[in-house]
DNA sequence: GATCCTCGAGTTCA
DNA sequence: CTCGAGGATC
């Protein structure tokens, strides 16, 4: 008797299911290939022949065909957290201590593993089935790429086994194992298909694409290396246990797995993988310990976002060897010459690295790199690469050392230096077009006024066709000159023109959208604060702090551009050198011009307001002539100067001996008229007497800025937060009068440690500093809303 | 004048 | 992230 189609499908699918899971949990693979296939044609044949037959789970329904518009959010139920990190055994002894000491047993088991360097997701099942997948998003909120995660043939859509709870969530890694990443290379550069960087970016690119049936076509693998969510049903009570039974209801789980004992354990664990490393499959970045007993976990408990039961001892960052071809330079927004080295092309730490910054000369000297060196190039911080050094056996005969280059390699400018400084400069200034170029960058930038679309690329084509020559002219920019310049530069790329490519109207009208986005995002930044307008400016040694607080204390730009540089120092950290760059670069008439034109052209300063009540308590003539500099004229000295005159005025018009009635020694007496004589100066002390008189005159309706809870507080933040940015935390706190600083000191009162904070949360602990965890933020500003 | 904090500026790759 | 240097403080 032949059996039924519902009997042959539901052979095939147990043959196939048993086939992967023998492949991917196994790691014994029992049918070819080839097999396989053959099983799974079979299978769709029957399928299509019986739709009413179909279901889900099927092995032939993984690849979905519907691609969707964008991936849904994913709210966690159980946050995905991250793990702190260790670096050195002593990390990871201090580890070790900290548990024996709170759970007072010597002996502690722990679960260790190697860290893939891959995606973190987490699946859920219900009754058995997989019915939804999301990426780790911010540890809160993730991305629903379940289409996706379904193409995974290393993830289960059906638990295999019984006991499995009502709700389950696995929480694991997808990766690509290295082999395969290979291979899918070879064949995308032979098909011109698209390279993949690396396997983790691979991996992380796949599982974001829109469609599922390329996910599909990508060779992702899956370890299985948690739980979140646990209901109706229970896990067994520690960590192996729960990663054996996983393993038996169908996920793959690494077979470095280990359970060792102590911290003896946990480094030679370390160990032995740090050795395997090389020879392995996929990419590890570290190993991760867990403490393997559910009891000593609960006990343990969390610290902001981390379990205090887990740590990530990560190794240390690649280093490499690679021949440096030439030493460049770079020409910043200030003019600041950088080199920087062009070298041969060389894995580290997972990404192909061609150049390194060597910030300055000094460093080049320092380190005294020559063209074609053999070099050691590391990813600091991994991420920035840099050079360490050089392998002198290695150096071909006859390099002489490195030099500056005397002129600006640009605009041809001599490359100067300050004396003491350490940065050379290229003396062009805004005749440079790489100095023009970086500050449109720049005043385009996201801090700055968030020009959304005009980076770097599109600002170098504008600026080298010269459709732009300062930040005003971005304001002039229509539709039309975008797509001029656009012409032009497929022209001199010799590109084809995308609107030439196709015919007709339709792909004229496609080519013209991008340039209609940017002119409105030009528009869109028009309405800006003073603080970003300043910022944007790019003036030297302001930065966004000074904007801040420059905005902050006299509220109003057109007041800013007629004060005299000493005015300046009345700012809290604002001292000469900052002054004096904000007051040169407001005397340059092609500054004012620019300012003009860009208020001119519609830019609007949203939050002109008085100046800040704690200006006008440092107004007096004393401070002003101490600011002023003028040799020999101390405090002492000014402050008997002011009560002597009354006004700036009758300064200006005393003559020398009046000074020393005043009480003034005859050599301050002297100095100070010979600093008069200077008519560059006297118009300086007359213009500055001018702007305090202007600034006393103001109704005392401003007051200093409302009181907060945490006035005088300065406040560190550090870590990721899940509930929002940083930088909003930042304006919160300081909403609430806080000063918000970037690093931690014995000033700091305290710091707010989100996710994977690193050395600043070592540090406040070290200092004894409060530390609040984003619960603890996130309270407070309920509380203070 | 020395010392300690902070801020500014530049940086890589996808 | 890192270096250098400006500003505040003692």
């Amino acid at each position: 008797m032949t059996p039924t189609p519902a009997a042959r499908i539901a052979d095939l699918r147990r043959q196939l299911e048993d086939a992967n899971y023998r492949y991917h949990v196994l790691d014994e693979p029992s049918i070819p290939d080839a097999e396989y296939d053959r099983l799974l044609r079979a299978l769709d044949e029957l399928e299509a022949a019986h739709p009413e037959l179909v279901t889900a789970d099927s092995p032939t329904q993984r690849v979905g065909n519907a691609p969707a518009g964008k991936f849904a959010e994913v709210r966690h139920a159980i946050p995905m957290l991250s793990l702190g990190n260790a670096f050195s055994d002593e990390e990871v002894q201090d580890f070790v201590r900290r548990i024996a000491d709170k759970l007072k047993r010597p002996a502690l088991r722990f679960s260790a593993e190697p860290k893939l360097d891959g995606l973190a997701i987490s699946l859920r099942y219900e009754n058995g089935a997989f019915v939804q997948g999301a990426t780790r998003g911010d540890g809160a909120t993730g991305e629903d790429v379940t289409l996706n995660l379904r193409t995974i043939k290393a993830i289960p859509l059906a638990l295999r086994g019984t006991g499995w709870p009502a709700v389950l969530e696995v929480r694991g890694e997808v990766y690509m194992p290295r082999a395969d990443f290979e291979k899918y290379n070879e064949h995308a550069r032979k098909h011109g298909g698209k390279v993949l960087a690396n396997p983790r970016n691979g991996a992380a690119g796949s599982l974001r694409q829109l469609d599922p049936r390329i996910t599909a076509q990508r060779p992702l693998a899956f370890f299985a290396y948690g739980t979140g969510l646990v209901e109706g049903g229970e896990l067994p009570d520690s960590h192996s246990a729960t990663l054996k039974q996983l393993r038996g209801w169908g996920f793959p789980v690494s077979s470095l797995s280990d359970v060792v004992e102590g911290v003896d354990g946990l480094l030679g664990y370390y160990q032995r993988i740090g050795e395997a490393r090389d020879g392995l499959p996929f990419d590890i970045d570290g190993v991760v310990y867990k403490l393997d007993d559910g009891e000593g976990q609960r006990e343990m408990g969390f610290v902001s976002r981390a379990p205090r039961w887990a740590i990530a001892h990560k190794f240390p960052a690649q280093e490499q060897m690679t021949v440096l071809e030439s030493i460049e330079v770079n020409v910043g927004r200030t003019g600041a010459v950088t080199p920087w080295a062009l070298m041969q092309p060389v894995h580290v730490g997972g990404v192909t690295v061609t150049r390194a910054t060597l910030h300055n000369a000094d460093q080049v000297a320092r380190l005294d790199v020559r063209n074609g060196d053999t070099v050691i190039v590391r990813r600091a911080g991994d991420v920035i690469p840099e050079v360490v050094g050089v392998v002198p056996e290695r150096r071909p005969a006859g390099t002489v050392p490195w030099q500056m280059p005397t002129q600006c390699p640009v605009c041809g400018s001599e490359i100067v230096r300050e004396e003491g400084e350490a940065v050379w400069r290229c003396s062009g200034e805004l005749t440079c077009p790489a100095q023009r170029k970086e500050s449109i960058i720049h005043f385009a930038s996201r801090r700055a006024m968030d020009i959304e679309g005009l980076g770097e690329r599109f600002v170098e084509d504008l600026s080298d066709l010269d459709f732009v020559q300062n930040v005003a002219d971005l304001y002039k920019l229509t539709v039309d000159d975008l797509l001029e310049m656009k012409r032009r530069v497929d022209e001199r790329d010799g590109t084809t023109p995308l609107a030439l490519t196709k015919s007709g109207v339709k792909a004229g009208k496609v080519a013209t959208k991008w340039a209609e986005n940017l002119i409105e995002a030009i528009d869109r930044s028009r309405q800006t604060t003073l603080e970003r307008f300043l910022f944007g400016l790019g003036i030297q040694h302001v930065g966004e702090s000074t904007a801040k607080a420059l905005a902050q204390w006299f509220g109003d730009l057109q007041l800013i551009r007629r004060l005299p540089w000493p005015l300046f120092k009345r700012v809290p950290d604002i001292g000469g050198e900052v002054a004096r760059s904000l007051g040169h670069f407001l005397d340059q008439p092609g500054n004012q011009q620019a300012i003009d034109d860009l208020l001119a052209r519609g830019v609007v300063i949203g939050d002109t307001h008085p100046p800040s009540g704690k200006l006008r308590a440092t107004l007096d003539l004393a401070t002003l002539l101490v600011d002023l500099e003028i040799p020999k004229v101390t405090r002492v000295r000014a402050e008997q100067l002011a009560s002597a005159f009354p006004s700036v005025q009758a300064l200006l018009d005393a003559p020398v001996h009046n000074f020393v009635t005043a009480g003034l020694p005859s050599d301050s007496a002297n100095a100070f008229a010979a600093w008069l004589e200077d008519e560059a100066n006297a118009q300086l002390l007359s213009r500055s007497g001018a702007a305090l008189d202007d600034l006393l005159q103001l109704t005392p309706e401003e007051i200093a800025s409302a009181t907060g809870p945490l006035d005088g507080k300065t406040v560190v933040l550090t870590g990721g937060l899940a509930a929002m940015s940083r930088d909003e935390a930042g304006e919160k706190l300081e909403a609430l009068g806080a000063k918000v600083a970037g690093s931690v000191s014995k000033k700091t009162h305290l710091v707010v440690a989100g996710e994977a904070a690193g050395s600043k949360l070592a540090k406040a602990q070290e200092l004894g500093i409060e530390i609040w965890d984003e619960a603890q933020l996130l309270a407070f500003l309920e509380k203070h809303a």
